[in-house]
DNA sequence: GAGGAATAGTTAGCAGAGGTAATGACTTAT
DNA sequence: ATAAGTCATTACCTCTGCTAACTATTCCTC
């Protein structure tokens, strides 16, 4: 199903300058509710555990602040993620070699071993939507997913 | 604080197809709980009730059930959500003309006034950091924005 | 036209995931 | 040695989504 014809679309709003931060903040929290939605069924972590998860994998073992720091919450969310995911058997806390006060996380072999289940079906809903898109969309999607995550990173 | 030089970036991650579904994921909802975070902060509107808002001043009035699917959230969500707005003073109710099961909800005078405001000052966090990017990275999530937001409507 | 099925909205109750404030443990600096 | 700062945690609250159940209305079938 498309849009009517004669009415304001996306496409033509986000043209102008003024009207992209909102559109693609609109697109930005639409498409983010239909992920939380839309993931695999036999997968019992939530997106926010299996970010996590991504995050250890992709750059090794790090403290519950730096995970915080990552994902752009705060310590004590990161705190109940990381136990959640400790509870799952998915990471192991270990103290930190030379300060006494944090915290290190890692994956566990478990953990380990569903980062790669998960990327191996990524191929979900996600991606299922992706290959349905033209190649210069896809290739759209390619570059801006980098400078949304800047985005997020900012300052 | 920057990625170290030799992990995997996002940028590199992402050139691939089994990588994009992972990254704009990621992306996406990094940006999204950042964007939840940086609105401005004379607004006492949460970011829904203002997509809402949004919704009603770009295509007219609409049921509950018309916004729900617009938003993608199940009824009893959005009827909260509009409740918030009758309270707030930004929407209205009024019966259907021909069926009495469905209610229409159109923007008050307030609310036309105060999606425009927000319009006016929404170069807030996310244009500023917009202004931030070059050109060519603008041009780019022009063209996502779009697309993003019909990957939320699929199926 | 009467009765049952379908549809729209609401109410009630629950869960996930975020936040802030306050606390405890440890480190650093004076 | 002590004061100040930092990291993680605990306690508590809010927001926002969901499903299930209920009411009111409309549509369909006989």
């Amino acid at each position: 199903m498309t849009y009517a014809n004669d009415m304001p679309t996306v496409e033509k709003v986000a043209r102008t300058d003024a009207g992209l931060a909102a559109e693609l903040r609109l697109g930005v929290m639409r498409l983010r509710r239909r992920l939380a939605v839309e993931r695999h069924p036999d997968n019992e972590l939530s997106l926010n555990q299996m970010g996590v998860l991504g995050v250890l994998a992709r750059r090794g073992a790090l403290t519950v602040g730096e995970l915080a720091a990552a994902e752009k919450v705060q310590p004590p969310s990161m705190t109940r993620t990381v136990n959640c995911l400790l509870e799952s058997g998915d990471v192991a806390k270990r103290p930190h070699a030379t300060d006494g006060r944090q915290v290190v996380v890692e994956l566990s072999e478990q953990g380990r071993q569903r980062v790669l289940a998960d990327r191996a079906r990524r191929d979900a809903w996600l991606a299922q939507r992706l290959r349905e898109l033209t190649p210069q969309e896809r290739a759209v999607l390619r570059q801006a997913a980098p400078i949304l995550d800047r985005l997020a990173q900012k300052d």
